[in-house]
DNA sequence: TATTGTCTTGTTACCGGTCACATGTGACCG
DNA sequence: CGGTCACATGTGACCGGTAACAAGACAATA
């Protein structure tokens, strides 16, 4: 920089000012410095901006992992609008170690400006957070204890979900959760409940099954389901797909014997035997969507926060249709 | 620092090499140190240590997106080894702008200290990078403009494939291929050739479609190949179940008019209706291949460029078969 | 006892920008 | 014609570490 400057006759601050296209400088002085800049080849450095900024202009996003591909669309989604803001984009997983120690190496030693953390745990630390952190949670229902919060209503979701069976006209439906201790787990399982119970139906406790997201775990849920059920919401595509699958190795028809909906509208969704009925996300947007928030919320004064509230959308294909006569 | 420096009563030089475990420090200076820094919560700038070290300790991952399930689970492999080795991992896409403006952005204002290009791309310009830059590139093919590559023999593998199904019986056997710029695409059409050459028999250019790695452009794909085929080589698994549906659809029954073999073992595969054969490639792996690749670049003096070749596993399940007797 | 060497610790410059403020220059005005 | 002001530009400090070297303490040796 200071080259720059010598080259075209001018202070090290008339440069920067060109840079960062300052107010205040002669057109003449502008392109005395461009013509520097271009022939020494110059380009800022990163770092020392960051470092005499005090801000890096860098944003984190932490999951549980990129393997699931809502994971990593929501992160797609995200870095698509930071970097159109100028910012860059630092990831970081926690499924091999804890969430405080991923704090510490982006936040404490301030290298990044901002977080987004997607986060399907109610439990997650994030009062390992300074307070005021710039921080945007992306979760699986409403909560409090974050100041900035884009949610998927999931219970809305289980909701719909249930309620399409019931219109089906079917009255013994069987549930495949995830693993209880996720946020998204329980606000479905509640929603489900709630369509039921506004159906007038009684929740009987031996149609739920816990499943681990695996398509493993739906195939082996199956063998608990109780013979009367003629419907069940699993709590993802992959766990319906596995249900499926054993619901025909058990020699039933799907949808006839046993309707199935699913959960993320998965890619291929369409294209499994039979086509998979779900509750579509589009997590590409919501990722979008943290991105924009954490934006908002690096730029505004310390404004109070805000929940985002995002709704799925069902989708209805083949895996899904009305009870069969009695056998 | 030189709060902690002062409150343990030594110079924040000592302080640094407290904190940089550097040797030639008493045990009770250390010992004072460590107090100050705990009562402080002194925690180490990590911008201004790049800034004076003159390097990031951070590197820069570029792919095309994340949607591509194999693209995201490269890039978590690579993460989980760089983060072991003390590394930060910047992401940046490259579907909507030019790979050069990644480059400006990230390695020309000295923002990371190495990159791993994930790109399917020939024509990728490697060239924009300064040529000494570390650099791991991982491709679809063998190549000699690149220092650090770390690619999947996509020709074995599509060999591979192809042997199978002559080793089933099959001679007229068609392709549905990737867009035609890819390496991948290229490499695995040199093999398929080869597998054919090596049987005896010639290759018939009408067999081969171009698609565009989606479900759709498998199942679109199907209403041009002729009829006398009685097997196909899908590029990929989407392209795979496109044309399994399509064939279905048509009137014809998997495997057994036609086979189907994919690439990827995408996840789930063996779920969809009939379970996928497919080549397997340990996308996880070949992530954390990359960065163990870059990690030694960092390291090393400007060794001689390696290359890492990796290679695909046929995983046989249901969607191939040997062909039915002439109808 | 003086010399040398080793080990620990301190001193100062420096990385490359930005910031706050000082200075210079010309236009405009009474 | 001197004073004021707006605007363009320059000056030096500073961000928080690390690097290179200097210096002090102490033991071993001549």
């Amino acid at each position: 920089m200071r080259d720059v400057a010598a080259l075209a006759g001018v202070s090290h601050q008339t440069v920067s000012r060109v840079i960062n296209h300052a107010p205040g400088v002669t057109a003449a002085t502008r392109e005395a410095v461009e013509a520097a800049i271009h022939q020494l080849g110059y380009r800022p450095h990163a770092i020392a901006r960051s470092f005499a900024e005090g801000r890096t202009r860098t944003l984190g996003c932490v999951a549980p992992n990129l393997t699931d591909f809502t994971y990593a669309s929501n992160m797609e989604g995200a870095e698509s609008v930071l970097r159109r803001h100028g910012y860059d984009l630092l990831f970081a997983s926690y499924h091999d170690r804890p969430f405080e120690s991923v704090v510490e190496t982006l936040v404490a030693r301030r290298r990044i400006d901002g977080l987004i953390v997607i986060s399907p745990y109610v439990d997650l630390p994030v009062s390992a957070l300074p307070a005021d952190f710039p921080l945007v949670l992306m979760g699986g229902c409403p909560r409090e204890d974050v100041n900035h919060l884009v949610y998927l209503d999931n219970r809305d979701g289980a909701r719909q979900a249930t309620e399409h069976l019931l219109a089906l006209g079917h009255t013994n439906i069987a549930q495949v959760t995830g693993p209880q201790q996720e946020d998204c787990v329980i606000e479905r399982d509640a929603g489900y409940r709630e369509a039921l119970a506004a159906a007038g139906i009684s929740r009987d406790p031996l149609l739920t099954l816990e499943g681990d997201w695996s398509a493993t775990s739906g195939y082996e849920a199956f063998a608990a389901i109780p013979p009367e059920a003629t419907a069940a919401v699993a709590q993802n595509d992959r766990m319906a797909v596995g249900l499926i699958r054993a619901a025909r190795d058990g020699g039933l028809r799907v949808p006839d014997d046993l309707s199935v909906i699913g959960f993320d509208d998965m890619p291929l969704a369409s294209y499994f035997d039979p086509p998979l009925t779900t509750m579509r996300q589009d997590t590409f947007a919501i990722g979008q969507t943290c991105a924009e928030q954490l934006i908002a919320a690096l730029a505004g004064s310390a404004q109070d926060g805000r929940a985002v509230r995002l709704v799925s959308e069902l989708v209805v294909r083949s895996s899904t249709g009305p009870p069969a006569q009695r056998r």
